[in-house]
RNA sequence: GGGGUGUUAGCUCAGUUGGUUCAGAGCGCGUGCUUGACAGGCACGAGGUCACUGGUUCGAUUCCAGUACAUCCCA
């Protein structure tokens, strides 16, 4: 070994990019059915032009450890990697482009724009997979998807057809954010809230046929001019004489009715609204209940039309400028108050966002969901944690129809063909040619031609296309007897954010009952957010969001792994801190030089093995063991965060604190046979254990702690298998810590170098726990010179009980016997204290009777334990005593 | 406005099927170390009436209710 030549520092730059490339070349991230027992995750595809950011960084590195954890355990293992076509970010970023070089989107036709947006796809689209391949992913990247490629669009269509056939689809009006300035609809998400200084205007409406008026409160009293009714609450005695009358809209005297409605809040302005259903969602819903008229008031430029009546042509900020004067000049405004309200504003050109109604596409969600909230109810899907049940329960039982047109170009144009001006003249079809047979069916004129023919002009919302992913990479839906989907579903786990809990996880299992008749995978893991140390969201705006790649230049991308990692608890947010992934390289660091020790060692065959080494790789080989479980456990409860965490003390305390040190020749000394084969084989275990987290560091040594045939690699190298281990030897060296730990602690208390060798006396009795057998270690840990079992105090020492025997480590005239009094007084009052707890709990009747009888055996094993120690305690007190 | 989740050491989080040898981890902090693998380190140590108020109980940080605050989703 000593002659291959091992860097004293570890370049992971060089050593990631060899790695990669090597699993690469041997195809070890390639999957195909096979008899093995299949591991799939899908990724949550990222949006195609997009860049890697912190929660992709999480996300996927989360996603790694699942698949190469299910590999190494001799699972075939699949990751399918793709991308998402994101029609509204993807699209707004080429109208961008192109406006900087001077292009309308208006000024070009749907085909023309497809051009420009696909060539912007071939350029920027998957530099986001490059990047998850320095971060180590082990996608099967043959396998790689993008939404819109032929086979997943033609899905996309044949899946609005189908459920259009089976009713499920339908036209109807609906409430959108409408962008007045990009003359688009634009999505919820896309609409950016913010609390702005504004004027609550009362405005009185006289009452029809009478000399009384009654007065609301708008902040937006141009809007009144499409009012189509006043609401009051039923129960409020102030506007009980109101009821069934009707009042004049100001200004334009048209006559609406008095409605009632305990949607109305008393508290807010003077307990009465005006109803403006063309204009206000809330608004929109009463309107539908009460059966009132909606008179949309707006051009789409929000400039106000002929409905208004009145200031037409205006645009509506300028329009409530001038409504004002003219509401005061008819004697209808009563008063102003400043007030402060939400107002929504389009991300893209942060105009004001105006609702406004249109005619959408819908897909009925009440049936389809059915299926999708049981299962996760009855963890057939399990969400993971499962607090998000709840959330999820009431979101699916509380589910409306699914709004599935947007109105852009990029994305899956909606297949349906109009053949005339009405409402129902179209057809649904999965071209145009088959269009043109059901139109001349359906009218039948058969001179139609496809000429004839208009296809619709908006495109579906892309989780349209996003909730058939885990059927759809597989082309489940055109072809759903495929080898591969009939292997690789449903899949396993499925790793993303809550925040697309509903968007994206829920539709899919919703498309998975229905096109599978069969969940899409096992168990959804869902992450935090990811956010800075000041609980901010990370974003672009604020700055706050490190690069990735830049991140994995400073701290290897294993360090990166293991700090995200670190932090990661599912479902709860992650403060992201660089310390962490510093904390992730120290870890590689501390890695690497334990690594560098155990090469440096010369073996010589012909030493016996010392029986400190023996008794300390028995302890080790236990732990190990244990720890191999406890790894197991936390990954069948995906705490991937305490996975790594048992893993990363496991490597840093036990093995390179106590074992290695324990087991460490003198300087230049030689190391026996049996120790050094113990320790690789110990090293070659704690590499696997490792190596889903941090799989370049891990194979790098994998390689060079023995000699490797061509082609192996830890990655594809069987995952040991806890074996049973010896639970009280763990708890023997536990105590022997203890003890290690003291000695250490009166060294330095005293000053007494580390170097100065110590004696140590042990007082037994015949029931105590003192293990004769663990002295070697002791000795060698404690650094002591001696140690001997008396019977007797041997004075002039300072003195420690763990678990009941004494232990006396002689410093001679060094004893403070003023200190010592005050330690062992204090711990004889807790002692004392706790004893008398148990004898309470004890002597409560109650509890022994019902308590398990396990419970009360522990009680009384306590307080058996307690007696001793106060009596060893007692015994100690009264010799410091008498020496003084 | 409706719904969900949370409030445990300076920070980020575990945990307790209700009982003082389990209130714990990592980081941070303090003290001392050029201890021949590692200062990106080693050793030792300090830190918490488990948000608040009531209730159930022999006993509550753990169960229940309310309050406050935080946070997410929907409107």
């Amino acid at each position: 070994m000593s002659e291959i030549n091992i860097p004293s520092k570890y370049d992971p730059a060089q050593v990631e990019d060899k790695w990669y490339s090597f699993w690469m070349e041997q195809n070890f991230f390639r999957s195909t059915p096979d008899d093995r027992e299949p591991y799939c995750i899908v990724i949550p595809p990222p949006n195609v032009t997009g860049m890697l950011h912190m929660g992709h960084m999480l996300n996927n590195t989360l996603q790694d450890v699942l698949i190469r954890r299910a590999r190494m355990q001799g699972k075939n293992a699949l990751w399918v990697p793709g991308t998402d076509h994101a029609s509204i970010a993807t699209e707004a970023r080429v109208v961008n482009k192109l406006s900087e070089q001077g292009i309308k989107k208006t000024d070009l036709t749907r085909e023309e724009f497809m051009t420009h947006a696909w060539e912007w796809k071939e350029k920027h689209g998957g530099i986001i997979l490059e990047q998850l391949k320095k971060l180590g992913a082990s996608c099967d990247w043959e396998r790689t998807r993008f939404t819109m490629d032929q086979a997943l669009s033609e899905s996309v269509i044949k899946v609005f057809v189908d459920l259009f056939k089976k009713g499920k689809i339908y036209r109807g009006v609906r409430m959108v954010n409408w962008d007045p300035q990009a003359l688009t609809a634009v999505s919820d998400e896309e609409v950016n809230h913010r609390e702005v200084k504004s004027k609550l205007y009362y405005l009185k409406y006289q009452v029809e046929g009478a000399d009384e008026f009654i007065t609301i409160a708008t902040t937006r009293p141009e809007t009144i001019l499409g009012d189509t009714a006043v609401c009051v609450h039923p129960e409020d005695e102030r506007f009980s004489k109101f009821h069934g009358k009707r009042v004049l809209v100001p200004l334009i005297n048209r006559s609406i009715p008095i409605i009632v409605d305990d949607y109305v809040d008393r508290e807010f302005g003077t307990g009465a609204l005006k109803i403006t259903p063309a204009h206000d969602i809330n608004d929109y819903e009463l309107g539908l209940k009460h059966n009132l008229e909606s008179i949309d008031i707006f051009n789409d430029n929000g400039t106000l039309n002929e409905s208004a009546q009145v200031l037409v042509g205006e645009d509506r900020f300028k329009a409530r400028e001038l409504i004002v004067p003219e509401l005061e000049k008819a004697g209808n405004l009563v008063k102003t108050e400043d007030y402060l309200n939400k107002v929504g504003y389009s991300e893209r050109t942060n105009a004001v966002i105006e609702p406004k109604l249109s005619l959408q596409w819908f897909l009925k969600m009440k049936e389809l969901s059915g299926p999708a909230l049981e299962h996760v109810m009855n963890d057939t899907v399990h969400l993971q944690p499962s607090k998000f049940k709840n959330t999820y329960r009431h979101w699916m039982e509380n589910v409306k129809d699914w709004c599935i047109s947007r109105q852009l170009w990029w994305g899956q144009r909606i297949p349906a063909y109009f053949y005339g001006d009405g409402p129902n003249d179209y057809v649904v079809a999965e071209s145009a040619e088959e269009a043109l047979v059901l139109a001349q069916e359906k009218t039948g004129k058969k001179a139609l031609t496809v000429a004839d023919l208009n296809q619709d002009e908006d495109v579906l919302d892309t989780w349209f296309s996003s909730w058939l992913w885990p059927i759809s990479v597989f082309d489940g839906i055109r072809y759903p007897q495929n080898e591969d989907i009939n292997y690789y579903y449903p899949t396993n786990d499925l790793v993303t954010a809550p925040d697309i809990l509903f968007f994206w996880v829920a539709r899919m299992i919703i498309a998975g009952y229905e096109y599978r008749d069969e969940k899409p995978f096992n168990s959804v893991y869902l992450t935090g957010m990811v956010r800075d140390s000041k609980r901010r969201k990370m974003s672009k705006s604020l700055g706050n969001s490190p690069d990735p790649i830049e991140l994995m230049k400073k701290y290897s991308a294993d360090g990166v792994r293991v700090g995200m990692l670190l932090c990661a608890p599912a479902g709860n947010d992650l403060l992201f801190d660089e310390g962490l992934t510093e904390q992730g390289r120290n870890f590689s660091n501390k890695i690497w030089n334990a690594f560098r020790l155990i090469m440096s060692w010369e073996v010589d065959l012909k030493i016996e093995q010392p029986d400190h080494s023996a008794r300390a790789g028995d302890w080790f080989e236990a732990k190990l063991n244990r720890a191999f479980k406890k790894v197991e456990d936390q990954f069948k409860k995906y705490r991937i965060s305490d996975a790594l965490m048992i893993v990363y003390k496991l490597f840093w305390d036990e093995f390179s604190s106590w074992y290695l040190e324990t087991i460490k020749p003198a300087y230049e000394a030689p190391i026996d046979g049996i120790t050094y084969q113990r320790t690789i084989g110990f090293i070659d275990q704690l590499l696997h254990m490792l190596h889903p987290f941090m799989p370049f560091i891990t194979e790098e040594i994998w390689q060079l702690i023995t000699e490797r045939k061509t082609g192996e690699s830890l990655m594809v190298s069987p995952m040991p298998a806890p074996e049973n281990y010896n639970k009280k030897l763990i708890g023997q060296f536990e105590d022997l810590k203890e003890v290690v730990t003291n000695v250490r602690s009166i060294r330095k208390d005293k000053n007494i170098p580390p170097k100065e060798l110590l004696e140590l006396m042990i007082r037994t009795s015949e029931n105590d726990n003192y293990q004769e057998s663990l002295e070697p270690v002791i000795k060698k840990l404690a650094n002591l010179s001696e140690v001997t079992q008396v019977s007797e105090d041997p004075g002039d020492s300072i003195s420690f009980i763990v678990k009941n025997v004494e232990y006396f480590v002689p410093v001679g005239d060094m004893v403070n016997r003023e200190e010592e009094l005050v330690k062992l007084q204090s711990e004889l009052e807790y002692t004392e204290g706790f004893l008398k707890s148990v004898q309470k709990k004890l002597s409560n009747e109650r509890f022994v009777q019902n308590a398990p009888a396990q419970v009360v055996e522990k009680e009384r094993q306590k307080m058996g334990d307690a007696e001793v120690k106060i009596g060893v305690l007692e015994a100690q007190i009264e010799k410091l005593r008498a020496q003084a």
